[in-house]
RNA sequence: GGCCCGUUCGUCUAGCGGUUAGGACACCGCCCUCUCAAGGCGGAGAUCACGGGUUCGAAUCCCGUACGGGCUACCA
C-alpha cells in the first residue's frame, strides 16, 4: 500500500493549459500508468488575482482531451481531498500548528520595507541575500506579547543551523546538491494568515502522500526549501524528478511570441489528441532512440524517468505536423469522417443533417483525402469544389494548362466520353477517360490537368476520377463546359 | 551579483570508455504517378560548445571557460 506511486500534475489556473504543462501532466500519467500507481490532479489556485474558474475547466477540459485520466481530483473526488488548494486552508493551519509546537517555525515581525532594504544592501555587497533572521532571537514571551497586541507578522520556517548541504538525488538529474547556507528562513505563512507557494506545496504533497513528484525545471531551486519543511514536518521526502522547459524556435522559453501555446489551441488547429500526446512525449524522452510513433498504452509500458532528457527541447511544429499526419492516415474511414465532419459543418460546406443522409459519400472521400492531410482542418481548402455549385478557376492553373495547346480538344472529348458513359463512377470514368488522350493526340498529363483545373479550380486536387464521381455527372459537364471557352483551341 | 541546471546533425534524440557517432522531422535527388500527397530507394548534414586533464583509448569520467536557461518574494 505504502510502496504505490501516487504522483500529481498541479497546473495553476492562472490561464489555459499550455504546451509545458501539457508534457509535464503526460509523463506524471504515463508514470502512474506503468506503475499501476495513482494520477492525482490537484489545482493550485491560490493566487485569487489571476486564478479563474473558466482556466479550471479548460485544464480539465484539455486533459480530457489528450486522454489524460486522473484518479483523484476535480469532479472524481479521492480520499485526499480536496483537491483545490483555496479549499485546504485548514492542513496547512495544522501544518503550521505542528511546527510552532516543535519549535520549528517562529513569528517574523520585520516590515517588508525592512526586508527589501536588507536583501538589497547584502545583494549590493554580492553575497546571499536571503533572511538574517534578526527575529529568530526574539524569545518566546514578548514574541507573544507582540502578537496578542496584534502587530503584524509572518511565520518562518527555522531552519536548524547543524543542517549541512542539502543533497537530493533527482530522478532525471541525478544528484543535486545546495550548500547549507543558500537556504533562508523562508515565509510559511504570510501576515494574512495564508500560505506561501513553497509551504502550500509541501503541506499538500505530503498530506496527500504524493511519492514521486515530476514538474518543471522551474521548481528545481524550490526542492531545497521544500526538503527543509518536510524534515521539519517529519514526514518522508519524495522523489523529486525535474524536467526541462520547453523552448521556442528561438531558444526562448515558449511563450505568446511563439503562436498557439495552449493544448486547446492545438486542437482548434485540426491535431488528432493521440499525436499531440506522442510527439509532446517525444520531446524530452525516448523509447529507445529508434521508435517515434507510439500510442498511449505502448508510452504507459515503456514510460521511465532515466529515458527522460536533461536538455531543454526546442518546440518544432513540423515533426508535430508530420506526426499528425501519420495519424491521420492510420485512421480507418469511418473514424475520418467522424473528425472531418465537424470541421465541414464548421466551415459551413455541408450541414450536420446532410452530414448524416450523405454518410456514404463523405465514406468514399475519406480515403482521397486522408493521405493528403496533416492537420484537419486542410479539409475545408481541400474539398471545397466539391461543394459549392460554380467554382472559380485559380487564374495561375488557368495559364498554366488551359492555355497549352491541346487543352481545348482534350477537354470537348472528355466531355463528350463522360455524357455517354452508362455509369458515373469512379472505374468507368477512368476509363473513358483514359483512351482520350491518344485518340486526340495529346499526352495523358495535358488532357487530366485540363479536367482537373475545369472541374476543381486547380492543378492540385485530390485524385481526378474518384472526384469527378463525388461531382456528379451533371456538375462535371457544367464545369467543363463552363471552362471550355477559356482553353486554347 | 549569488546559487542550481544544461550544451551530440538546422530540430527532437540514441549513445552511458573502444561505434564507419544510429534513428526521426525538415532538406536534396531518383523511382512510382492523372496533379498534390503518400510510399520506396538514395544523398547531404555532427571537428559530440571550447580548453585542460584522467586513461593504452573519451561524445562518454574530472576540472575550468563560454554560452543558454531557471531560482533568488509575505507569485505560483
Amino acid at each position: 500500500m505504502s510502496e504505490s506511486v501516487r504522483v500529481r500534475f498541479a497546473p495553476s489556473p492562472t490561464g489555459h493549459l499550455h504546451i509545458g504543462g501539457a508534457r509535464t501532466a503526460i509523463y506524471n500519467w504515463a508514470y502512474a500508468r506503468h506503475f499501476g500507481g495513482t494520477f492525482v490532479l490537484r489545482i493550485e489556485d491560490t493566487d485569487p488575482e489571476r486564478s479563474t474558474e473558466e482556466n479550471t475547466q479548460a485544464i480539465i477540459r484539455a486533459m480530457e482531451w489528450l486522454g489524460l485520466d486522473y484518479d483523484e481530483g476535480p469532479g472524481v473526488g479521492g480520499s485526499y481531498g480536496p483537491y483545490f488548494q483555496t479549499q485546504r486552508a485548514e492542513s496547512y493551519a495544522e501544518a503550521l500548528e505542528r511546527l510552532k509546537v516543535e519549535g520549528a517555525a517562529y513569528p517574523c515581525f520585520c516590515t517588508p520595507q525592512e526586508l527589501d532594504a536588507k536583501r538589497e544592501s547584502a545583494r549590493a555587497l554580492g553575497g546571499f541575500a536571503g533572511y538574517d533572521r534578526t527575529c529568530r532571537s526574539i524569545d518566546a514571551e514578548s514574541a507573544a506579547a507582540r502578537i496578542a497586541a496584534g502587530e503584524p507578522h509572518v511565520w518562518r520556517l527555522k531552519v536548524p543551523e547543524d543542517r549541512g548541504d542539502i543533497v537530493f538525488p533527482d530522478a532525471v538529474r541525478g544528484d543535486v546538491t545546495f550548500a547549507a547556507d543558500v537556504v533562508d528562513d523562508l515565509v510559511l505563512v504570510r501576515t494574512d494568515g495564508t500560505a506561501t507557494y513553497n509551504f502550500a506545496v509541501t503541506v499538500d504533497d505530503a498530506t496527500m502522500a504524493i511519492t514521486h513528484v515530476v514538474r518543471g525545471d522551474d521548481h528545481l531551486s524550490n526542492t531545497p526549501k521544500q526538503i527543509l519543511i518536510y524534515e521539519a514536518l517529519g514526514e518522508k521526502l519524495p522523489v523529486f524528478a525535474h524536467l526541462s522547459m520547453i523552448l521556442g524556435a528561438d531558444g526562448k522559453r515558449l511563450s505568446k511570441r511563439h503562436g498557439a501555446t495552449s493544448v486547446e489551441a492545438y486542437r482548434d488547429m485540426g491535431y488528432l489528441p493521440e499525436a499531440v500526446m506522442n510527439y509532446l512525449a517525444l520531446l524530452g524522452w525516448s523509447l529507445d532512440g529508434e521508435t517515434t510513433v507510439f500510442s498511449r498504452e505502448t508510452l504507459a509500458e515503456n514510460f521511465s524517468l532515466d529515458r527522460v532528457s536533461r536538455n531543454p527541447a526546442i518546440f518544432d511544429d513540423e515533426k508535430l505536423e508530420w506526426l499528425n499526419g501519420v495519424y491521420i492516415r492510420e485512421m480507418s474511414a469511418e473514424q475520418l469522417v467522424d473528425r472531418i465532419v465537424p470541421v465541414l459543418v464548421d466551415a459551413s460546406l455541408i450541414s450536420a443533417d446532410e452530414a448524416v443522409t450523405r454518410r456514404a459519400w463523405l465514406l468514399k472521400l475519406a480515403p482521397m483525402i486522408s493521405e493528403r492531410l496533416k492537420r484537419l482542418d486542410e479539409v475545408v481548402p481541400m474539398v471545397a469544389f466539391l461543394f459549392s455549385d460554380g467554382i472559380e478557376i485559380d487564374e495561375a492553373s488557368r495559364q498554366k494548362v488551359l492555355e497549352k495547346e491541346g487543352s481545348g480538344v482534350a477537354l470537348d472529348a472528355c466531355r463528350a466520353a463522360l455524357a455517354t458513359i452508362p455509369t458515373f463512377d469512379a472505374e468507368t470514368i477512368e476509363a473513358a477517360l483514359r483512351e482520350v488522350p491518344e485518340r486526340v493526340g495529346v499526352k495523358p498529363k495535358v488532357a487530366f490537368q485540363a479536367v482537373r483545373v475545369a472541374t476543381t479550380g486547380s492543378t492540385v486536387s485530390p485524385p481526378l476520377f474518384e472526384s469527378l464521381e463525388l461531382l456528379g455527372r451533371e456538375q462535371t459537364l457544367v464545369r467543363i463546359d463552363a471552362a471550355r471557352p477559356l482553353a486554347t483551341s
